[in-house]
DNA sequence: CAGAATCCTGAGAGATACTG
DNA sequence: CAGTATCTCTCAGGATTCTG
């Protein structure tokens, strides 16, 4: 019996993992997950909030993260245009991870420094 | 006052979800990390779990998580050679976030054959 | 077996200009 | 204000070869 090496990308929709790996991969998705988490953000807020990013990465990160069931766009048909972006019922399940991630981040960065890492 | 406009990039090292991000930005770290979560691991080893991942990349990415002092490295002065990995004091705190992530991962798998979307 | 050294490609992100 | 359309460019990752 050959031994059977599994192709990891192919785990993307069952490995939880393979697949989360594939949802965070770009630079901005967990920051864009973190500003929606205590509710819904217009465009030129989070714009703000996640300087340097450009609008059109921005739109793309927004698009990419709808197609993929974490966000959710609610347009509003008025003049000036208004769009607001929140997280969807999965999406708002990520909170417990952001949870976790931030006691760990905070962790490590008072690691570092305690080692003169930082 | 003009409006303060903070650049994200300059919050790594003091922004847990920012450090995070620069950390897991890797194509293969968050996975790496996972492989490692139960005990030390041999590269050919860590090369087969993650097939595809080429060797240099594997070492590439191993090297850098090194330098951000996420895993450790032991090197066995032998013939052939034996090189084990294996996750730091706070690599290994790492594993809370795993454990939130892996049951978002499922739950968003679910969520996501049930609506079909998958 | 582990990994160093090269070269190369492509996808993602940045910059810019324009529209309803 | 939100979004589209291009174009450019960087660099992370892939492929390959070589060594102790």
């Amino acid at each position: 019996m050959a031994e059977q090496l599994v192709n990891v990308h192919d785990l993307v929709g069952r490995c939880p993992y393979a697949t989360s790996q594939k949802l965070l991969a770009g630079k901005w998705s967990l920051l864009i997950m973190h500003e929606l988490s205590e509710g819904p953000v217009r465009v030129r807020e989070l714009e703000r909030r996640l300087y340097p990013i450009t609008q059109a990465t921005l739109t793309r990160a927004l698009r990419q993260m709808e197609d993929d069931g974490l966000v959710h766009r609610e347009v509003y048909g008025t003049i000036p245009p208004k769009v607001e972006y929140s997280l969807t019922e999965v999406g708002a399940e990520f909170k417990a991870v952001l949870a976790s991630l931030e006691k760990w981040g905070n962790q490590y960065i008072d690691y570092m420094k305690a080692a003169g890492r930082i």
